[in-house]
RNA sequence: GGGCCCGUAGCCGAGCUUGGAUAAGGCACCGGCCUCCGGAGCCGGAGAACAUGGGUUCGAGUCCCAUCGGGCCCGCCA
């Protein structure tokens, strides 16, 4: 397992060291992170530690560093060939042949290059998706799966062992409003995709049950002459209304849902009675939830398969109450000096025990913030949302030492409180190694999606206009292949297109879905490195020999970008890991891409004279061919050889 | 009202964790490139008071404070 560029980086510190020490003694050194300067011409790494010397002793920097590099260059080196004072920089130029050997047979010499392995592997659990089963999946919650996909791979690689677990929510109300529609119905088999079937039945209960209530409460308030409230209230129900249409245009079981909810007394209600039923465990309700959510999640299940997302574990919500464990957490929590009752509801101060703990100033919280308190059950008896998470997040911990929750920022607060809650039972330790892996929402241009109205756009239709617009790229460019492999490409590269752009943008930035930018094939895209790895694997492919590479001759500044860059990847994965930050390598993976096609256009290889060129460029293409390929399975993208 | 996050060319966006040289790319725009390994490509051009105002520093897009604009949260919802 190899690392070329930190050998690299030891030696150029070294050389520094030694020249410093040589020439002042007492000195002492600053840590310094030996950066890139802004061209390869300048060399491959720089120091600016004369910048920060210099003034300390009294020198100007410019001829500190100009004394330094004069001792570099007459001390013995290996990996470097020489330095040169810039700006009060010492820039270092790599040796050639000896650098370029170095990294080239690393990178070829093993298929997992790059995937450095920890020395003190960790169970790790990563929770993600976890969407609410009566909504299909669309582009938001994709943001989520390619996240928590791509996280749980690189720890993988890193060398933990990772499980990955989906938290299926069949508690909720919103469970309970599509159940409730379903037996309206007469609980029919789903017809086509189950989960945008029962997203349907969720989304026009739900529509109608609110347009219901607010004409109840338009009466009452034009009854009052609350002008006010009425506007108010018209206002709403207009966006109700609005969206009924859309749902009666789109799906042909509103009809019938409208005439049956119409002899309905009074559907929360008997929404309400289900959902209490649910959490008692009364067997029917028990089994016509549980059905109608399995549906759902084989839905879930069938569509993140398509992308290669798969999971070790479906954690239902439900078997957490049923057996007990909620009821335990709560207990633990009742039995700490934070809890109180406030009618008959148990209440956790979450600022009592941040202050006891000393949380905020330990988790980096403004002092000044008062943290909401939390309801930890109903006065009903009934269990709410944030306790069951709690009683979830000690189980999880049983079976791993790290866990990743990868969840939407809205619940931020949430998370605090769960944590807080979990240093109150005196677990502050698990506490500490929960991380909420936080990301932004997907926004559509004009309306903002919502399950609740039925206005999203499915994962299934974005997946399946990529690959359909995939599919046209490959037969206009590649007519020669049969049907089977251009369909079996048009997927690999439709899927990696979506998965790339999830990935490359910063998780905390609000995206603004858009057809164009999620279904560009062009540069910055998975099927523009896709794309230069396959014009590798060609290159490879038409060499009829390997000749004896000469290392010594790649000299061209495109040569010397690509080894530095080939030499980065393990840090840049390391990097990625350590940061939770998959964009570390999909905007490495394209800047290695853009590099080789600049080295493509002009510089030959299998025709490259004399023969020791063309041999030491062929390992130069196998080396971006692995690292291409390596950095896409990591991000769980395919690299086709040809496309 | 309080808390968290975001604000970089017409548009999209990296860089901010760990301050350092000329602020990367892409789209759109303009001009070139298939006698040579795949044009989903390459080369060149034009385009930026890094939201605003202070501060720290030899040095700030990056750190600190304030202001403005946008998103999210502050439920006995999930």
């Amino acid at each position: 397992m190899s690392n070329p560029l930190s050998q690299l980086r030891a030696e150029c510190r070294r050389l520094l060291e030694e020249a410093l020490k040589g020439l002042y003694p007492d000195i002492e050194l600053p840590e310094d992170r030996l950066s890139r300067p802004p061209t390869i011409e300048m060399g491959e790494l720089s120091s600016s530690l004369c910048l920060q010397l210099g003034p300390r002793i009294g020198l100007n920097p410019i001829d500190l560093a100009k004394r330094v590099a004069k001792e570099i260059n007459a001390a013995s080196k290996r990996l470097v060939a020489s330095a040169e004072e810039k700006n009060g920089y010492i820039n270092f130029q790599a040796d050639i042949r000896n650098f370029s050997k170095l990294v080239l047979e690393a990178a070829t010499g093993d298929e997992e290059y790059g995937f450095l392995k920890t020395d003190s592997p960790e169970r790790v659990m990563v929770e993600h998706t976890s969407a609410n089963p009566i909504r299909p999946l669309h582009i938001g919650t994709a943001r989520n799966s390619v996240l928590g996909d791509a996280l749980a791979r690189i720890q993988r690689k890193r060398g933990h062992s990772v499980e990955v677990h989906f938290y299926v929510d069949d508690m909720g109300r919103q469970v309970a409003t599509a159940t409730y529609g379903w037996r309206l119905l007469g609980k029919p088999e789903p017809s086509g995709r189950a989960d945008e079937w029962f997203g349907e039945i969720y989304a026009i209960v739900n529509v109608l049950k609110e347009v219901k209530r607010l004409k109840r409460e338009l009466e009452e308030a034009k009854e009052r002459g609350d002008d006010e409230r009425v506007w108010r209230i018209n206002r709403e129900l207009d966006k109700y209304a609005s969206a009924a249409n859309e749902l009666r245009e789109r799906s042909p079981l509103f009809d019938e849902l409208n005439e049956r909810m119409k002899s309905e007394p009074d559907p929360e209600v008997g929404i309400m009675k289900l959902n209490t039923e649910y959490e008692r465990g009364v067997p029917e309700a028990k089994r016509d939830v549980r059905r109608l959510v399995e549906y759902c999640v084989r839905g879930f299940e069938e569509v993140l398969g398509e992308l290669d997302i798969r999971f070790d574990f479906w954690d239902y919500e439900g078997d957490l109450v049923w057996s007990g464990a909620v009821e335990e957490a709560i207990e633990a929590l009742r039995r700490t000096p934070y809890t109180s009752y406030e009618d008959g509801a148990l209440i956790l101060d979450c600022e009592a025990v941040a202050r006891a703990l000393g949380l905020k100033e330990r988790w980096g919280i403004n002092p000044s913030y008062e943290i909401p308190r939390l309801v930890l059950m109903r006065a009903d008896g009934t269990t709410l949302y944030t306790p069951r998470d709690i009683a979830y997040s000690i189980q999880k911990f049983n079976r791993v030492d790290r866990v990743i929750n990868v969840i939407g920022c809205d619940q931020s607060l949430a998370q605090l409180q769960l944590r807080i809650a979990l240093a109150a039972m005196g677990r502050l330790e698990l506490a500490d190694r929960q991380i909420h892996y936080a990301y932004e929402f997907v926004r559509l241009p004009e309306v903002k999606m919502s399950g609740r109205l039925g206005r999203y756009v499915t994962l299934r239709e974005l997946l399946e206009r990529a690959v359909s617009l995939a599919y046209e790229e490959v037969s206009k460019r590649s007519p020669n292949l049969t049907e089977d492999e251009m369909r079996n490409i048009a997927r690999r590269v439709g899927h990696g297109a979506v998965k790339y752009t999830l990935l490359s943008l910063d998780p905390m930035k609000v995206v603004v879905f858009d057809w164009n930018k999620a279904l560009n094939f062009e540069m910055n895209s998975a099927p523009f490195i896709q794309y230069s790895h396959a014009r590798a694997c060609n290159i490879l492919k038409r060499a009829p020999s390997r000749p004896e590479p000469d290392y010594s001759l790649l000299k061209d500044a495109r040569e010397r970008e690509l080894v530095l860059l080939i030499a980065q990847f393990p840090e840049v994965f390391l990097e990625a890991c350590e940061s939770l930050r998959p964009s570390e390598i999909s905007s490495y993976a394209n800047i290695l891409a853009d590099r080789f096609n600049a080295f493509y256009a002009a510089l030959p290889v299998i025709k490259a004279e004399p023969p020791g060129l063309a041999g030491a460029r062929l390992m130069l293409v196998d080396s971006v061919r692995i690292v291409l390929r390596n950095a896409l399975s990591v991000l769980g993208i395919e690299a086709p050889e040809r496309m």
